[in-house]
DNA sequence: TATTAAGTTATCATATTTGATAACATTTTT
DNA sequence: AAAAATGTTATCAAATATGATAACTTAATA
């Protein structure tokens, strides 16, 4: 009996914790997140090319590439990091509907 | 008299490029620090207004709203203020020419 | 012109990001 | 399968942003 519950337990957990997540992808920094990657991606530049052209290191990169809703960088990295791969950055507001 | 005007002129030119340069390094950032404030104004409201929506002090928007090159906020923090007046925050990558 | 509202600037404590290093994990290549 | 390349995570010091307060300047209005 204990074991069955459990399972079921456990297994709405995860059902949980999977809805959450993609819940959590939808939020504009995971928008933000994916625009990073494919832009040094698409310019065929490992992160630690990125990192030589901007002096600094690759976990650095991993790091700034890997933004969550508990961290935020600053926009003069952003910047930074798309200069370094021929981008400039431009910030726009849309009206939430 | 030619090596004179020459000079001159080549000294303005480079001052030319020299504030060029810095203006186009500029410009990013004076270009959302216009679309920070008209985005306030737009919606008609105070420092002070915004500054209690978001639970801080109008000195705080002051200075978000004048950004320069010195300072750089967070992403974040762009994403609070234009929620706080209705809008999300997306963010573009133009490539350079 | 005097008063009030709105915006700016400086300062300091606190919070967060960034740089650097190292160890680890994952993917790709040989 | 082993080796090499690429990417991730944790940590700590240093740099920078943010919150709060106060004094100031500028603009609007009575």
């Amino acid at each position: 009996m204990e074991r069955i519950d459990f399972s079921e337990f456990k297994h709405k957990v995860l059902e949980n914790e999977e809805i959450r997540e993609e819940y959590e992808a939808l939020k504009p920094v995971y928008e933000l997140r994916r625009k990073l990657i494919e832009l040094r991606q698409k310019s065929g530049l490992t992160q630690a090319e990125v990192a030589e052209k901007l002096h600094t290191q690759k976990s650095n990169i991993s790091r700034l590439e890997n933004i969550n809703t508990k961290n935020s960088p600053r926009i003069s990295t952003i910047q930074e990091y798309a200069n370094a791969m021929g981008y400039d950055v431009q910030i726009e507001f849309i009206p939430r509907q």
